[in-house]
Order: structure tokens, then sequence, then C-alpha cells
DNA sequence: CGATTCTTTGAAAACAGTCAATCTGTGTGG
DNA sequence: CCACACAGATTGACTGTTTTCAAAGAATCG
């Protein structure tokens, strides 16, 4: 299991040996079932989670009790409520997981230690970081200038592989249109 | 000129003489009349951007030739287009000055010194990043879960110093809605 | 098979966008 | 100082989109 995260270091920060033996000492394998919890709103978020294996969400729930969904995870990405690792404090959202998948979990701490004593890691994870951010921007722009069947058609471009495995309502929760619309979107654009 | 930002980087990171000789160096003062740009579509934001006194917003151009505002910044904030100055891509965006403005602006290679020589600077920037990161995932699940009423609310009790210098027809683009719409938002809202 | 989860459909109501017109305040040039 | 232009805000009428609620079909899993 932890071979898959090693290929993954490997590559994309190009880490020694010595320096993989560091990250593995403080490496958590954990396996989460399908629908199972790795953070709950109201806990706060210690670890850094990376994907091994399978599928999570992040969601908050709103003041109406709807579910909404802020990101999805897959094979090779990372996870974690950003906000609450951050500033400490009680998570907004949840994570679950939407199959049986296996992550890897970092401490906080060890984490920390992990990035200043690695350079080479530090980079990478910086380079993560910033495209992350551009990613949020790039979907704000999204929201606030196309209509949901163009933000529909984007996912599906960008997001192939999230979108041939999650459920159709939960893609309705991340684009933020309920699930009867996305369904006329959908019926609507195959009868062309 | 330079006084705002030293009384802001002495406060928040806490800097000494010998580091704020060396931000000054690499300072470039830059007075910005109203409506002209700092940044605009197909170049490359080479610098960051220090808001010593005025207002500046970041902009797209949606396919129809409909403008979108990202971000909007006053006093003490920071503004650039944070992808393009990341990847050194052409910026998809503009930069203007909604009021006469006062800036600072530190080139990319200077900043990375900067940062890379004054630790509590890189830390006091990082924080500032993680923050920014945190505002847009809160933006986002504000755009896909609230009602243009609702968001308008937020926006209002978030930022009303921003509320009350631009006009209402950009907070509009910025909460993406039409500037008709929010006109009746709030004539619905007054009438209460 | 039965239960659950997921997707689709229909009809009514709420909401938002567009276009065109009007109203307001501001500031500039004569 | 006035008249005019201009940017901004509002309103009305109309159209189009999205939500909601209720119901019913598929698909999946134990």
């Amino acid at each position: 299991m932890f071979k898959t995260f090693e290929t993954y270091l490997k590559e994309k920060a190009d880490l020694t040996v010595d320096e993989m033996v560091a990250v593995r000492a403080v490496s958590i394998e954990k396996k989460i079932r399908k629908r199972q919890y790795l953070l709950q709103e109201g806990d706060v978020c210690h670890y850094n989670c990376f994907i091994v294996k399978g599928c999570l969400r992040l969601y908050r729930v709103g003041e109406d009790g709807t579910e909404h969904i802020l990101r999805f995870g897959v094979e090779n990405w990372w996870m974690s409520d950003r906000e609450s690792y951050n500033t400490g404090d009680p998570s907004k959202g949840n994570i679950d997981a939407l199959e049986n998948s296996e992550v890897i979990l970092i401490d906080k701490p060890d984490f920390n230690n992990l990035t200043t004593t690695i350079p080479r890691l530090n980079n990478f994870i910086e380079k993560l970081k910033a495209r992350s951010f551009d990613a949020s921007q790039n979907r704000i722009m999204s929201n606030i200038s196309r209509t949901a069947e163009e933000r529909y058609q984007e996912f599906m471009t960008f997001f192939p592989d999230i979108f041939y495995r999650v459920p159709l309502h939960m893609i309705a929760s991340y684009l933020g249109v309920s699930r009867e619309t996305l369904s006329r979107i959908r019926s609507q654009f195959s009868h062309k």
C-alpha cells in the first residue's frame, strides 16, 4: 500500500531513498470502507491524507440540511479539510468514502517536519497548493459566469475519471444545482 | 508611501530593521489612476502587488463579453493574478483601479529572495495564502449553497468596507447575478 | 426477492435574465 | 453657474431557467 505513495513521491518530488524512509516512518496506512467517515463536522482535521485507492468526498451541510460537495478525491489526490487543518479550528465539513478506499495519513507535526527537512518535498507541496488555489479560482469563475449546462460539460471534460464513478446527484451537488435539474440538463443534451 | 507597507509588515510579520531595508530595496512604488490597468489579459503577472491606498479589482471577461469580478482589494490587501504569477502563463484576467490608488510592486525573483532569506516573512506569506485558499473554499460553498439574497447579505456583513465604496453592479458581478436582479433583491429587502 | 439508492419525469411556483426605458447623481466644459 | 454627458441604479414586461414536491422507473446489493 505504501508502494503507490512511494511511486508518486518519487515521480513528483524525486525523493531520495533516505527521504523516503523518513516519510514512511510517519505514514499511517488506513482502510476506509464505503460510507465510512474520515472526518466529521466539528472535529479538527489533524492529518494530511493521500488517497492510494478509492474515492472520497469533502462536503458541508447547509442550514437546510442539504449536502454540498466541495471536492472529490481519487487515487493520487490529497484530501483533507485544509481550513481546519491550518487553523486548528473544528471542521465545518465532513470527509467520507464513496468507495472502499485506502489512504495514507500523516500527522500535522510530522508533515511539517518532513517539509522542513526535505526541501524538494516542500517545493512540490507548495506547487500543489498553488495549483489547488488556481483551481478554486477557476471554479469560482465558473460558478459566477457559466450556466449549469456549461458547468456540467466542463466537469465531464475536466474530470472524466470522477464523472464515471460517482453518482449523478453528487455531481449535481458539486455543481450547485438540484439533482432534478441535472437530470433534465442531461436529457436535453442527449436529444441532440 | 512605503511607510504604510512598513507598518503593515512590522505588525504582521514583525520584521527587523535590516529586513525592512531589504524589502524596501526591491519595492517599486506606483500610482494608478482610476480606470487604469495594472494587468491586462494576456500579459504575464510578474509582480506581487500590495495596496497602500485605493481600491482595485481582478476580473475576467466571459465568452459573451461580460465582466466577472473574482476579487476586490483595498488598503493592506495583496492583489495579483496568482495563477499567472505562479505558472508564468499569460493571465486570463485583468486588474484595474476603481479609485486613484497607490501600490507597491515586488518583482517575482525579488520576492522569492525575500521569502527565502526572511523566514518570518515567508511564514506570514504562507499563512496569508492559506487564509486566501480558505476564503475561496468558503466562497465556493456560498456559490453552490446559498441564494443570491443570502450571498448579498453575506457580502455586506463580511466586506462592509468594500460594499460602501464600489458600485452595486460590480457587487452583482462578484456575486454572479445580473445588476437588475441585485437591484430587485435590494428593494425587496428594504421593504421589510 | 425486497430494500435501498439512484435517476427520471411532470406540473406548478419561484427565481433570474434580458431588453428597453427611466431616473439619479456627478462632474466637466462652455 | 448652467447644461449636458455619463456612469450608475432602478423599474416594467417578458422570457427562460431552476426549484420544489410528488411520483414512478431503474439499478444495485445483501
